[in-house]
DNA sequence: TAGATTGTTAATCGATTAACAATC
DNA sequence: TAGATTGTTAATCGATTAACAATC
């Protein structure tokens, strides 16, 4: 999409804009300057220049940012603007929540098929989603646009799991599973380890100083 | 509970090291070296000897590190060591999904009660967890030890509810609703904005080169 | 002892912040 | 025009990698 590689930094801190944006809009908020949106998001203003100019010049000397434009700008940077089809395989307690997630639906993310292996589940409807024998992952694939495959299912079958995704030509795989994926081809994965989530608040209570309670 | 503060990068990798050590020793593995764990992990050998000697001197000259030494010393400090009181305050799809989790007990985080607002979930149990009103909720902690509390509300109430919980002594947050929590006291918040991933993922997705297909 | 591999210091790289000229 | 604020270059800071002496 652009020139130069955009860091791994920048990228996470995009949604983070999107989010900010987004509340100053439903505030009524027209036009904000970086030093404003700095104090709001706990962030240097040189940064929220550094990190848009990397996509382009959205603000205005002496005026600022226009909040509608840049929200905009930015949702079609992280392609928002586009309607993204997802399939979840497995249909236990996480996927099924992520089933039921309005929020997803709303930036464009629509779930249209979930997978699972077990009889107990397959044939259920999940928010209006059919949970269908993952037997049949394959030709549901090739019958229909899937951007995004996300994986809820026990690590020990995640690689095999994303293998036969990437073969039916998904590129985007959101996993859940506690496990690394390598992938070589252009594929993208992004993990979410919620145990290593929990272990990090952890560390990071225990290296709170004590308090003196008696 | 170290002399310097160690950075954040690091923290976030500590969890990874703990994983790659637990598989090395179900497979038996009884001592690894840098290089090799390097290998194994995609990273450099460098940044897992630095990683570790921030915390003290695990390993050997010569010999490398024994894999069950080194995964009960990160374990420590992870804070496994002890077993953790959670609570989940919102029963929704990802409350209850989180309350299911086993692995989470596994490594000594223990839920001990969920609460919500709906009557139609309260007096309800989860996996063996009841779930209570959120009236109840200072009298709860109050009565019990209790070390992190999981958010699993919507975003316009989270910040209440947070304060609520950090008023009553309650300093770990695991925060789920979709807003940054701006605690003043001495609180850790680890934030899991699933929403911010999936558009990192989709951001990634648009950036990767087209693919030629007919 | 010789070989291997750590612990640690020094060099490099990249990301963040500061500064300011350009410009609305 | 004067004032404000961006876009962008330069300076600083921190994190990663390389190198090697210490040592098992």
């Amino acid at each position: 999409m652009e020139g130069k590689e955009i860091s791994r930094a920048v990228i996470k801190r995009l949604p983070r804009y999107h989010r900010y944006l987004d509340e100053l809009m439903e505030a009524g908020v027209e036009r904000i300057s970086s030093s404003e949106l700095s104090h709001r998001m706990h962030v240097t203003a040189s940064q929220i220049r550094q990190d848009l100019n990397h996509f382009g010049g959205f603000g205005q000397q002496g005026y600022g940012y226009n909040v509608e434009f840049l929200y905009r700008e930015i949702s079609k940077i992280l392609g928002l603007d586009a309607v993204k089809n997802m399939i979840i395989i497995g249909g236990g307690n996480i996927g099924q929540a992520l089933a039921n997630f309005e929020s997803f639906k709303k930036r464009g993310f629509v779930t249209i098929g979930i997978f699972d292996n077990s009889p107990q589940v397959i044939g259920k409807t999940i928010s209006g989603v059919p949970v269908m024998d993952i037997a049949h992952l394959e030709t549901f694939i090739e019958n229909h646009e899937v951007s995004i495959a996300v994986l809820t299912v026990p690590k020990s079958v995640a690689p095999q799991i994303a293998e036969r995704v990437v073969s039916c030509g998904v590129r985007a795989i959101w996993n859940f599973a506690h496990t690394d994926l390598h992938i070589g081809e252009k594929v993208v994965i992004e993990n979410v380890h919620l145990s290593d989530s929990l272990m990090q608040l952890s560390y990071r209570l225990s290296a709170l100083p004590e308090v003196k309670n008696g």
